[in-house]
DNA sequence: TTAGGTGCAAACGGTTTGCAATAAG
DNA sequence: CTTATTGCAAACCGTTTGCACCTAA
C-alpha cells in the first residue's frame, strides 16, 4: 500500500491548498482519517477515528462541509440518520453500495450511472454536477432468517 | 386528468388493504395529499396540505414510514435537512431531480438507471432493492448570478 | 370484540450557530 | 499582522418513542 504517483490523500491537500482553504491541523487529520477508511465515515466516527489527533467535533462537521463544497469527498444517505462522506480520487473514483434494510450490512457495488446521470443534468444547463446513490434491498443472510 | 383504469392513488390504496394494514382517515388523506402533489412531500408539507382534514404530524412519518416498508412510495433525500416522499405509479414510475446547490430549485429528470442498478446488487443476493438517487449541481440562472 | 392506529407530550440525536480565542500564511 | 479557523456552549429541528384512547375490520 505504498504510495503511488498521488494518492487521494495529497490530492485532496492540494486541491484543498489550491482552493485558498487553509491546511491546519484538524483538517489534515480528518483527511487523512477518511484516507484510511476502508468505508464513508460519518462525522461521529471520524471523531472516534481521530484519538489523540483529536479536535472538536464541530470543526469535523464544518470541515466535512467544506470537502464537500470543494468537491473532494461524496456524500453518502444511508437512511440510518447520519451521513457519511467518502475521499474521492484523483480520477473520480467513489463507490456506491446496497445496504441491507434488515442488518444494516453493506455491500459496495461495481457500479456508477454517474456519466448517464451527468449528461441529463447537464442538458439542462446545470453545471458543477454531483450526486449521491444508494440502493436499499434484504442481503442473502436476512432471507433465510425471515422466511 | 380524470382517472384512467387505475390512479397512482387507488394502487396505494388497494395495495395497503392488500398488505393487511387497515384503511384509517388519515392514511387516505395522506395518500390523496401526495397523489395530487406535483412534486416529493416532506412530512410537513403533507401536513400542511392536509388543513381540515389534518391528522397529527407524528401520525404522518408513521404512515410514510409504512408507505415506504410496503414499497408504495419513492424517497428523495435532497439535501435541506428532511426527507421527502413520491407516491410510486402502478406501473413502478417515479422520479429524479438535479437540485440546485445556490437557490434549492429542483429540476426533474427523465433518467433512471433502476434496472442496471438493481441487477448489480441482485448479483449479490440482494431481494426487495429499491434506491434514491439525487443530483446536485448549479443552475443556470445562479451560473448568470455568481460568474 | 380486538388488534392495529392515532394523538399528545416529551425525549432524542444529528447538525448548526454565535462568539471569543487561536493559528495559518 | 490579518483573517480564516477553531472550540465551547447552547440552540435547532426533524424524527422517534411511550402510553392511553380510539376505531377499522
Amino acid at each position: 500500500m505504498s504510495n503511488t504517483a498521488t494518492t487521494t490523500e495529497e490530492h485532496a491537500l492540494q486541491a484543498l491548498r489550491d482552493s485558498g482553504l487553509r491546511l491546519t491541523q484538524p483538517r489534515r487529520c480528518i483527511i487523512r482519517a477518511l484516507s484510511r477508511a476502508s468505508e464513508p465515515l460519518s462525522p461521529r466516527e471520524v471523531y472516534q477515528q481521530l484519538g489523540e489527533a483529536s479536535c472538536d467535533q464541530v470543526t469535523i462537521y464544518r470541515c466535512l462541509g467544506d470537502l464537500e463544497q470543494q468537491g473532494l469527498v461524496h456524500r453518502h444517505e444511508f437512511g440510518d440518520g447520519s451521513t457519511r462522506y467518502q475521499l474521492i480520487a484523483p480520477d473520480g473514483g467513489h463507490s456506491h453500495y446496497v445496504v441491507c434494510r434488515i442488518c444494516q450490512h453493506r455491500q459496495p457495488l461495481d457500479i456508477c450511472p454517474a456519466p448517464q446521470l451527468e449528461a441529463s443534468a447537464a442538458a439542462h444547463g446545470f453545471t458543477g454536477i454531483s450526486h449521491t446513490l444508494e440502493l436499499f434491498g434484504v442481503c442473502p443472510q436476512c432471507q433465510q432468517g425471515s422466511g
